[in-house]
DNA sequence: ACGGAAACTGACCGCCGGGTCATGTTCACC
DNA sequence: GGTGAACATGACCCGGCGGTCAGTTTCCGT
């Protein structure tokens, strides 16, 4: 987890800087990608390089900080969404919620994309998210809201290629997501066609723990 | 155009030495993305770093070279198949040529999806690739093919979209993304759902010529 | 109030990338 | 074969990056 909350013995310097620095990683990601510079990130915070390798040791360490806190925040719409009564509706909110911060933050797309730039603590987040909507599209499955052969791993994947589809025109058009979204959702009910190609897959093969009973995709309800 | 032809009075080397630069960087760029060095391309080239900046005077340029070649290539594919009786057919075969060809190809990934990669030129092409689709579309439309608020920039969008959301795993899977292609032309099918949210909008606001006819998203069929 | 540990600072390092240029080499033409 | 222009070469420059560290400042406990 990160750890937002103060030690007792901490001193108070150190606190506003950490919270300073976090917040302008936050939005420094965000609008320009991974490729941003701890330089650029310092300077945002108002803070000497120095410091930012005082509190994070290598770019890479604050980067999963603020992706895990991204990831966990989704995690937890997604783990909200499971009380609902309407399974399927529950995953249109979470696929909405996904895109949504996709959109918004590009250091997210990248870190999403490019599995080389995710380290064992956003990996395990990742994969702890995949849980999530494995359980919340298995119920949807079985109401009846998506089809049979749909697996939670590609409504994961589905959230960054409902991004990427818009991504091109995000500029002049921010909302565009929203078209593509409702597309992909329109292609999640289809129940008439034959069944999609190419096994679903998971989306880690080393999994450590958590097996997660793979759905089947065979027909019914 | 690429100059792939020799003028007459070239020499023999820089003609061969500029054949086998197009190869490095084709290689070079499909498997490590735009981020490929100078160095690494002179170096797979056989050639020195000098060399490649005495062919193309920018990175930029020699990607751009390489990404019109790659451009040309799949706007004549469509091209070819607005020829097919089957519209709808035709157009599936066509993003599966697009979709192939972004999962072959990292730096088309990367700049087909961050337009501040592509110069004049690439736009260009992007945008003649993006008419030939609308008509490839507008046909499939018309035959009914696909629902009838689908345009040709949805088409082009989604290749992108596509390819990224089997990109995570193409690693351990280098054909998932043909489960998602199918799972997109389901969605394409469908006819029975409340129109798209969001206007579906043009890949370039500012395209100097060909107006193109944008279809209107009313339901006719 | 003060001492010292902990945190901050910014100049500095090594590295790597795109791009240049004086020098050496090759080819086409006569 | 000779000659000159076009081409190839690779050492070099510059800027920006992630990361370090000796010296300075700040804060907490007493």
């Amino acid at each position: 987890m990160t750890e937002t909350t103060a030690i007792a013995g901490q001193r108070a310097d150190m606190v506003r800087n950490r919270r300073l620095l976090l917040g302008a990683a936050t939005e420094a990601f965000a609008e320009r990608g991974v490729d941003v510079s701890m330089g650029e990130i310092a300077q945002r915070a108002g803070v000497a390089k120095g410091t930012v390798f005082r509190h994070f040791a290598t770019k890479e360490d604050l980067l999963a900080a603020i992706m895990l806190q991204l990831l966990d925040r989704l995690t937890g719409t997604a783990d909200r969404l499971l009380q609902a009564d309407d399974a399927a509706a529950a995953l249109w909110e979470f696929m909405t919620a996904g895109v949504e911060a996709l959109a918004g933050d590009r250091a997210f797309c990248d870190v999403i994309g490019r599995p080389s730039l995710q380290n064992a603590e956003v990996r395990d987040a990742i994969a702890k998210l995949g849980h999530v909507a494995e359980t919340l599209t298995a119920r949807a499955r079985e109401q009846g809201g998506v089809r049979a052969d749909i697996t939670g791993t590609d409504i994961v994947l589905l959230l960054g290629g409902i991004h990427q589809t818009a991504a091109p025109v995000l500029d002049t058009q921010p909302q565009a997501w929203r078209r593509y979204l409702e597309l992909a959702f329109d292609g999640l009910r289809v129940t008439t066609t034959r069944p999609l190609p190419h096994p679903p897959g998971r989306l880690l093969l080393a999994d450590p723990r958590s097996p997660a009973d793979p759905p089947r995709a065979s027909a019914e309800s």
